[in-house]
DNA sequence: TCTGGGGTCCTAGGACCC
DNA sequence: TCTGGGGTCCTAGGACCC
């Protein structure tokens, strides 16, 4: 009988207590890291309904003494490095979810430390003792309830789930908690009747299927019964790299795109180069000043890396998703992604891109100066830092609607 | 001062091949 | 001349997570 090995740690409002750590004057305050939008809020600041993502006027709107900070994003990598570290004294086997959460399977590490509740009891002391954060541990035996025992758990606490107990814990708990269970299926469950997740166990899967789809319904059934067969995973590649910019609402206009487009290609494709990494899907995505969105993709006949790639393609297909809707006047954002990754650096010279006016072939003069442009820059940049050459000083001036480049980063998935 | 940024996974229809 | 079904790839959209 498998055991209750997997523990899920999940450090509490983790910028907003870092804040707090870092200054005393902030403790038991409402606050939120940010400014033009809210990326973090503390549990003060929580209980008056203020939620990262939300726009700073209206959390200020919600909670009149909130106090706004800077973040301070190297102390968050700092910190979270020493946390995972902390946990890796128990156990290799962890699979970082974020810069704030992670599983970890310790089923090999009881004859070390004994019981996953001790050591689940030690890290959270010891993450207290030599950084100061508080942290929620969830202990069973699938993932599954691992996390939803720590979100139990939250803030500051921990709970072990027994084998004998997975059910009797989880069928009275809200649907809303589950994974993958947000605000648009928890309406299509409330038409069923289903609220907690016993009443989604009770419930035949072929019910749900019609109006969730089959995939949604028998994941969402064999969660409800604890039936999560996924292991902790310690090797995990991004399957796509991406990278927005939203800006506000603006006329259409074509050297404003250019910029936009160009900036956010050099990054996606300054992070495929580091990573050694190249792809053949290219995906945009554009909001309009409706907030409305749409996307448009292409899929190449070979990787590619390059900057100026990436850029031609960008350009290519936000032409023509604008083309599509010419009854919008203004847009608000735009993405550009890539996926279809392969690892590898032999591909660096750039297959032919035969979808806009320029040509690039292996071994032409073109292809192979865009990509010794490509590396040079990436080479001055890894010195002298990001704003050191290229395009990038100018593209985005930093303004309400952008967010830091450090908290960029820290979103990143390796 | 209306709405950030980086991801994953699923669905559905059409093209194309066997 | 008419026509089958399965598999795979591609595109677009959407829900969801941190």
């Amino acid at each position: 009988m498998a055991r209750p090995d997997i523990l899920h740690v999940d450090l509490d409002a983790f910028y907003a207590s870092v804040e707090q750590l870092l200054n005393p004057l902030l403790r038991g305050r409402p606050i939120a890291v940010g400014g033009g939008v809210v990326l973090a809020a503390s549990y003060e600041a929580r209980a008056f309904g203020v939620r990262s993502g939300m726009p700073g006027s209206r959390a200020r709107l919600l909670c009149p003494g909130l106090v706004f900070v800077e973040g301070n994003f190297s102390e968050y990598s700092r910190l979270s490095d020493e946390v995972f570290s902390i946990c890796d004294d128990f156990t290799p086997l962890i699979e970082k979810i974020s810069i704030d959460e992670a599983f970890l399977d310790v089923s090999g590490s009881r004859h070390l430390f004994g019981k996953p509740g001790v050591m689940g009891r030690r890290i959270r002391q010891r993450v207290l003792d030599e950084t100061g954060l508080p942290i929620s541990v969830g202990v069973a035996r699938t993932k599954f309830l691992a996390k939803i025992a720590s979100q139990v758990a939250k803030p500051d606490g921990m709970i072990v789930v027994p084998v004998a107990h997975e059910l009797a814990f989880l069928h009275p708990l809200p649907v809303r908690l589950m994974w993958g269970v947000g605000p648009v299926t928890q309406d299509k469950l409330r038409q069923y009747g289903v609220e907690t997740i016993g009443d989604l166990a009770g419930l035949p899967e072929s019910t749900l299927a019609g109006r969730l789809g089959g995939g949604i319904a028998r994941h969402l059934h064999a969660l409800s019964w604890n039936r999560d067969p996924r292991g902790v995973s310690t090797s995990r590649r991004a399957k796509s790299i991406s990278s927005q910019s939203g800006f506000g609402r603006r006329d259409i206009d074509d050297e404003f795109i250019n910029r936009v487009l160009h900036d956010l290609a050099d990054r996606v494709g300054t992070r495929m180069r580091a990573g050694e990494r190249a792809g053949r899907t290219i995906t945009v995505r554009i909001r309009f000043g409706d907030m409305t969105s749409i996307t448009r993709s292409m899929t190449l006949a070979a990787p590619i890396s390059s900057t100026g790639g990436l850029y031609r393609a960008a350009r290519t297909l936000v032409r023509s998703g604008l083309a599509d809707h010419p009854q919008h006047r203004q847009i608000s954002l735009f993405s550009v992604g890539i996926s279809g990754l392969s690892v590898g650096t032999a591909l660096q010279l750039e297959l032919p891109l035969n979808f806009d006016d320029t040509v690039l072939r292996p071994g032409t003069e073109a292809g192979r100066r865009l990509h010794d442009l490509d590396r040079a820059v990436d080479a001055l940049r890894l010195r002298f830092g990001r704003q050191a050459v290229g395009h990038a000083a100018s593209a985005l001036s930093p303004d309400r609607h952008s967010v830091p480049d450090e908290f960029r980063k820290l979103a990143q998935k390796s």
